[in-house]
DNA sequence: TGCGGTACTCACCTGGAGGTAAGTATGGGC
DNA sequence: GCCCATACTTACCTCCAGGTGAGTACCGCA
């Protein structure tokens, strides 16, 4: 979870929640897909263990960024979404995604980076 | 420094580059002055140490978000700028850093957060 | 009977990010 | 002669994010 403040700026307060090797891929597989099963995006991000995908899930519930339904049926289903403010923080992330878009494509030309990943 | 790819998304090629506790307060400070000395920045992020001060900028350097300048007088005098990379990630964390203001906002209005450093 | 799929929990371990404190060369002020 | 300030470097240590692998309860299917 987040520190909580005190912070130095908004960035530092956003960079906070975003914090976690997995939750920026996180909001935008949800945000690409609406609505995900556990399962789901365990495959959609190539190399989280579940153990991880559980508590950055858990941490941005905390946070508010996502939304948990759990369908009580065998076998179990539990259905994530993102939440307003996962919607809108997905949404100030724009510009940073474009960016390094163009950043990764720069270094290609130039032949600094080795390869992209299909999924980008 | 960067992993270099390969990266899932762009967001996942930006987070990369802003990873590390202080790189996105130092675009800031960065942006805000246009150009700070080693020292300047040291007092403008408060609690940093001087080994982590010099290893983000560092690493930003060989990024090409930052410009080092050093002038030899004596005592010495380093001055660091954004370079035109840098500048265009800051304000595409601009987005990030109002969302995260709000959020703030949000919190402090319900009692959730203790307080915000004045600097904000 | 036992294997696979669901969505987890739990215990254990490691690497590296980040912190702490000291050392360095130089000159100016007292 | 000594301390201060500059911008660092170096060695050492701690802590935790993140990874690994096993276990759990339930049912369907062969």
């Amino acid at each position: 979870m987040g520190r909580r403040g005190p912070y130095i700026c908004g960035i530092d307060a956003g960079m906070d929640v975003v914090a976690g090797k997995w939750k920026s891929l996180i909001l935008w597989e949800l945000n690409n897909y609406g609505t995900r099963r556990f399962g789901e995006l365990r495959r959609g991000l190539p190399g989280v263990s579940e153990k991880m995908l559980v508590q950055q899930l858990r941490e941005m519930e905390e946070d508010g960024l996502v939304h948990r339904e759990i369908y009580r049926e065998v076998p179990p289903r539990v259905e994530y979404s993102l939440t307003p403010d996962g919607t809108s923080l997905n949404e100030a992330l724009g510009a940073l995604g474009t960016w390094g878009q163009q950043r990764v494509e720069r270094l290609a030309a130039e032949g600094i980076l080795v390869e992209v990943s299909p999924t980008a």
